[in-house]
DNA sequence: CTTGACCTTCCAGTGACTGGAACCCTTATC
DNA sequence: GATAAGGGTTCCAGTCACTGGAAGGTCAAG
């Protein structure tokens, strides 16, 4: 298989495939005699899971302690639940924060009449904040 | 005054006052006989604006035109609110992402028992999704 | 005069790709 | 056999918003 119908059968482009290769997330595949990537349906499963992984908000580096895991048959699934409770968190914070920003923002804009008078009530908040806003 | 005293006062660190200077979202100071950057307290408040704007998450090049609109006593509040109301959808949408990320971590976090034994829904899950996770 | 804190510039690195240039390989067609 | 299209390859640069560090100049106090 070529790097193309790899990375359509795993959604992940071709170039992101080179990428993971060239951190050493993925290893390198034998070549062909012209130097092209021969790869397995193994390392479609591999990239898929990457792909899975990473659209859930894993970084790289969590993706590659993942995988460790998930190759190695003998690991004990705490250790994966404790990477995936440490990312549930720190989504849990993020949101926090979205959540924060969207409720001051939101408030700024509700007051703001948006029309043609140069009044507004959000360049107001951002360059004096009266109010506590940025916490 | 010099950098030190407006990173401390505005809270964006002297680095990043650099480094927004570099980049033209701030003008570049006068400077003392011996080169140092010497600001007003005018630029306090400009770095205070821009803090608060970047605290709300807004990007660099939409702080660069607040402060334009800030700047410019003519500006129709419609333009500001337009800016505003554009990142409010944006932040809702990362929201949105992050809780579905949420929603399939915790799922996959409840189910796995998460002790000695190997088996792990959360490596089960991302390997082959047979349920309906990452969209 | 020296010390130490502050300032300056410039270069490099972060994370996770992505775009592009320049060039090689394969396959089909004329 | 020539050629053209559509793969593939490498490597460099850019993204975003900083941040760290090196090498060196400036300033005030002791």
């Amino acid at each position: 298989m070529n790097i193309s119908a790899v990375a359509e059968q795993s959604s992940v482009p071709a170039k992101t495939i080179r990428y993971y290769e060239s951190i050493g997330l993925i290893s390198a595949p034998p070549r062909s005699e012209g130097g092209y990537r021969v790869y397995s349906r193994r390392d479609v499963e591999t990239l898929r899971f990457i792909q899975r992984a990473r659209s859930l908000g894993f970084s790289v580096k969590d993706v590659g302690d993942l995988l460790a895991l998930w190759q190695d048959r003998s690991r004990a699934s705490a250790e994966v639940k404790a990477v995936a409770e440490r990312h549930v968190a720190e989504i849990q914070r993020k949101i926090a924060d979205l959540e924060a920003m969207r409720a001051t923002l939101k408030d700024l804009v509700t007051r703001c009449h948006g029309d043609d008078r140069p009044d507004c009530p959000i360049l107001d908040g951002l360059a004096g904040a009266e109010e506590e806003c940025c916490t």
